[in-house]
DNA sequence: TCTCTACTTTGATATGGATCAAATCCGAAG
DNA sequence: CTTCGGATTTGATCCATATCAAAGTAGAGA
């Protein structure tokens, strides 16, 4: 399944969102030149594992297109995810030598690597690369902590709701704006991975946005495509306050 | 409630773990100065709130002593907490005026305070000080994941012999060691406090308390003070794996 | 010592979501 | 176009936890 390594010939630089976005937004010429040494793309097909968990990785990297996830097995097999992957989303642990969770590509999914010793070794002598790193795991911990206000306390309902108004956000705020009052959007998760990111049953998510779609909340074009006519609607059932909440 | 400022001259600072373990393990001593003339402590009492959400926060800190809190509420009064704030563990956010949560002392609570933008200013020129931040922002994301687990999926059994195990293993790492065959601890929540974190409510946990006391897995002695004489038989019960868990 | 009050336990009942089961849909392969 | 298999929907039933209610406990203050 896994293709052989890109080179950066393959790939026109332009198409990589990182040095300007994920890691080096703020990087002088010289230190973006240390990463392009250590850099290399790989790509992964839909449904595809990119590591285990418990595996070693050698690289860390950020998301150039597709979705991944991570997410966390029990041993009877109740499922967890833990992280959900967008574009520019970064992977792996710049200090740690293996995972602790399963990456799985969701749809195609192309990632822009950096050899982790290298890269670590760039963190250490670089503030800025260190500090965008802090600044976008802080980031990340405010979704986990509003990830677990809907895991511990809302309804399936207001879970749904809340998750299709996540995915509207970030497909919004991807091609640089926020979501209007009417929105259309491709979902990249089966039923049954949106069952594991919300703490639900697939059976639960379908019979939930089956009810969405009999309320007039949402419309559903095939099983994927929803479009949502008003976005405040969609709001109203995720339980969260009006006001689009402002973070610590 | 809230006491004065303590300065320098009222604590010795040999009281103080904040240098030498969470922010500045790594930190050259003219770096421990600067962090020294920013620095200053407050103490709050059991039940006091820190901040509220929405608040300015003009300081970060370092938990001393005591047990804080983060919790989010909906507005119809549902409440899920988001952190749980341990000796050592820091407050706040370098680059944020404002707080997204709402910050309480469960028992009394001594903190070792920075000022912030000073702070942020630190962290900007010194590798050292973002790179421990990154560190510690990380292992609570992988905290975080955990407890998504824990919400998403465990059983309110589960989430109980999670919780005290949780507990049982933070003391111990505190006095420096890990928890060993039988052990005993104070509970530093009351049971609406544990329904907060487990996503429960309190009739749930006290039903599931008294449940994993009658099967002779814990001991109570008064309402707080927990005995857990086999700490394999506690594990048992959290359904995670029987090997520790090692991290992304 | 005796309240008072916040915390906790226990009981009875209701219910949201899980579970078990079966049908339907739809895109990919032939 | 037809077939096949994974993805999805829908239905019937069950059960873990919430909800509503009341009683018990213990520590702080009078």
């Amino acid at each position: 399944m896994q293709q052989k390594p890109l080179t950066l010939k393959d790939m026109d630089c332009g198409d990589c969102p990182i040095r300007h976005r994920a890691v080096c937004a703020r990087c002088e010429t010289d230190e973006l030149e240390q990463l392009e040494a250590i850099k290399f793309y790989r790509k992964y097909t839909a449904g595809e594992v990119i590591v285990w968990a418990g595996d070693k990785m050698d690289f860390v990297a950020s998301v150039v297109a597709g979705v991944a996830t991570l997410t966390q097995t029990m041993e009877d097999g109740r499922r967890q995810m833990v992280g959900l992957l967008l574009a520019s989303d970064f992977i792996g642990r710049p200090n740690r030598d293996s995972v602790a969770y399963d990456v799985t590509a969701t749809t195609d999914v192309t990632l822009c690597c950096f050899r982790r010793k290298p890269f670590h070794e760039m963190i250490k002598t670089t503030p800025n690369i260190s500090q965008r790193l802090l600044d976008m795991t802080l980031d990340e911990l405010d979704a986990a902590r509003e990830w677990m206000l809907l895991l511990g306390r809302k309804t399936a309902r207001e879970k749904i709701a809340s998750f299709l108004s996540i995915i509207a956000r970030r497909e919004a705020s991807a091609l640089g704006g926020v979501p209007g009052k009417d929105v259309a959007f491709e979902l990249p998760l089966t039923r049954e991975a949106m069952a594991d990111y919300l703490g639900l049953t697939l059976e639960t998510v379908s019979r939930q946005m089956s009810a969405l779609k009999r309320d007039q909340v949402i419309q559903l074009e095939g099983k994927r495509r929803i479009v949502v006519a008003d976005f405040d609607l969609l709001m109203d059932e995720t339980g969260d306050d009006a006001d689009g909440g402002v973070l610590i």
